[in-house]
DNA sequence: AAGATACGTCAGCCTTGTTGACATTCCAAG
DNA sequence: CTTGGAATGTCAACAAGGCTGACGTATCTT
């Protein structure tokens, strides 16, 4: 309904249709975007939770419990019953810093890595093939709406993480 | 690293790193996607399930439950918790199906069409901002690779609801 | 009359989130 | 040296929302 006649400019991507079908699109994209990895986790008994630990671990070599937290967004109960299970599997190790030495500084294990590396290109694969599939300007173009979607906090972490590694 | 050199051709745009930022984007930018609904739910005793039960109630007036099983994916006793409570707090109505009177017709009330109305307003201003800030080209692109993301079961139902409303 | 289908429900389990409380260890300021 | 605050770990209890399995009932189909 509504479907407001052409008038000469183009709002028309505007319309609370073209929004709610963008707002699907997320929701079934996303269920895409972790099918993959869930699969793999759940040979495992690990869950979500795990695979996101893992990946920012990863991403961010040596960084602390306390940057986890807030990149995750969870709470460090929540966090270090994570944790807790990946120390005891062997796939992730801390090391009490050097500066600091009340801070933990998390290490993937050559385990960790192993697993690090079969989730992502799992979920690699699928985003390879979604980004061959609609082309580099769409995946632009892709990029550029999730990053408007984020919350401001998000965005920042999210580019902060683009750049600095360690 | 790795920053290959511009060698005229560009598959620049598959890199490894390329897609782990677009997983991180897609991490991130779900994050800001269901932040405002879920604070709007929190305040009333909901989760994301009583959302999206709602949500594809409105969209498809009258789907049964056995539909709605498909689309949300998840196990009859599951829905079934959040249905019930949607029922008791007169959000939904089923109606037993007139040619089949095994089937269930599902329909908001009016009080469950204005908790679907603050729910999906919030959810589509942060949508129609990010829209707004990303431009129509950006928006199509957008859609183009999360639909590539998808299941090919996923995106045949992305697909079917959008033009087949009832 | 018999089997299949749509739905509801009871019971129990798991993951992953939450709060609250408390202990430890360490840095830094006084 | 002491003390406050920060970073971390941990115990306990709880809730949402997934799951499986089993069973019941109404209804449709054959």
């Amino acid at each position: 309904m509504a479907e407001p006649s052409t008038h000469g400019e183009s709002l028309l991507f505007l319309t609370d249709e073209n929004l709610r079908k963008g707002i699907e699109a997320m929701f079934f994209a996303y269920r895409g975007f972790t099918a993959d990895p869930d699969r793999i986790l759940a040979d495992m008994d690990y869950g979500r939770a795990h695979h996101r630990a893992v990946h920012f671990i990863n991403r961010s070599p040596g960084t602390t419990v306390g940057n986890l937290l807030t990149i995750l967004g969870v709470t460090k109960q929540s966090l270090n019953r994570v944790l807790r299970t990946l120390f005891d599997d062997g796939l992730v190790e801390a090391r009490v810093g050097k500066q600091d030495k009340r801070e933990r500084h998390l290490y993937l294990t050559e385990k960790g890595h192993t697993l690090e590396r079969a989730l992502s290109d799992a979920q690699r694969a699928r985003m390879r093939a979604a980004y061959r599939a609609a082309g580099p300007s769409a995946v632009q173009g892709f990029r550029t709406v999730l990053e408007a979607m984020m919350d401001a906090e998000q965005r920042r972490q999210y580019q902060g993480l683009k750049e600095g590694s360690t």
